[in-house]
DNA sequence: ACAATATCCTGCGAGC
DNA sequence: TGCTCGCAGGATATTG
């Protein structure tokens, strides 16, 4: 499940490879990813695209391309972006083929079909409704604790939820959000109102901390999740809670607990993280 | 206006 | 062994 660290180095590790390549013929086995335009569309305004440049924001990728396009993809759950010879098999699942001048593919894999991508002209970017709604990215100036705490200053909601809410801040899915509250030592269900001023500054630090230690380590893979190589991440060796359900925690040896949270299964330390 | 819930999808593991 | 069932969770539409 692909959230800011493992968008991220999806991204790096295609800017290697695919900046500077033409789209030399798309190949749609299942078009249900495709957003807008239409698939015979999108089909024929990619071909002969040159790829610009790649920018990411969220959990969303941004290919620029040529003649002021733009391909905005987001991975959701299962999707991958992967740079593979043309010559290899097609793996099961592979959606989306554009194929390159270099001999090689950019193939998009995804088991669940969740990911979307909308081509667009870059003047349409501005007031695209899925960028435009996003919150600060956490890894830049914009996002500060005085501007963290104004924005949530009358918020009811618990921790967790506003963690995963992408217009608070881009970027953060469940398993970022169970390990920077577990850093932080807060209970998921810890009610904003309730939080201390020291709270807002270690919960501001954490946020910046674990997604760059995320992205140090190429992400995580807990399931699926590969980058445009096909590697594997790394962060998943160091999780502290999140899938450890029943383990005894790093830190304090009581046994990690599991329960819902808006909907979502999260996973903390009862002695770390106790309810306030 | 805001917040919680249902929805899309496939693979996998638990339980019988 | 083979079946069913529940769960996994991104954003978005819908409901409360």
């Amino acid at each position: 499940m692909p959230e800011l660290p493992e968008v991220e180095t999806v991204k790096r590790s295609l800017q290697k490879k695919i900046i500077g390549k033409k789209i030399i013929r798309v190949l749609i086995n299942y078009g249900g990813n495709i957003r807008q335009p239409g698939m015979e569309m999108f089909r024929l305004s990619l071909v002969d695209k040159v790829f610009e440049d790649i920018d990411r924001r969220g959990k969303f990728l941004i290919f620029y391309l040529s003649e002021e396009m733009a391909l905005v993809v987001h991975l959701r759950m299962t999707g991958q972006l992967v740079y593979t010879e043309s010559e290899l098999p097609l793996e099961k699942h592979t959606h989306l083929i554009f194929r390159l001048n270099d001999g090689m593919d950019l193939r998009y894999l995804d088991i669940r079909k969740f990911g979307t991508f909308d081509l667009l002209s870059r003047e349409k970017l501005s007031n695209f409704k899925s960028l435009n709604q996003l919150g600060p990215e956490p890894l830049s100036e914009d996002f500060t604790v005085e501007k963290m705490r104004e924005s949530i200053s009358k918020s009811e909601r618990v921790i967790k939820n506003l963690l995963m809410d992408q217009t608070f801040v881009a970027g953060i899915g469940n398993i970022y959000a169970d390990e920077i509250l577990f850093e932080v030592g807060l209970h998921p269900e810890t009610n904003i109102q309730s939080l201390s001023e020291k709270d807002f500054y270690s919960l501001h630090e954490a946020i910046v901390a674990i997604l760059n230690l995320g992205i140090s380590h190429r992400g995580t893979t807990f399931r699926n999740y590969v980058d445009g190589d096909g590697r594997q991440g790394q962060f998943q060796e160091l999780l502290k809670v999140y899938g450890r359900k029943g383990n005894l925690c790093s830190r304090c040896e009581a046994e990690i607990q599991k329960i819902k949270v808006g909907g979502r299964g999260t996973y903390y330390c009862p002695k770390c993280q106790p309810k306030a």
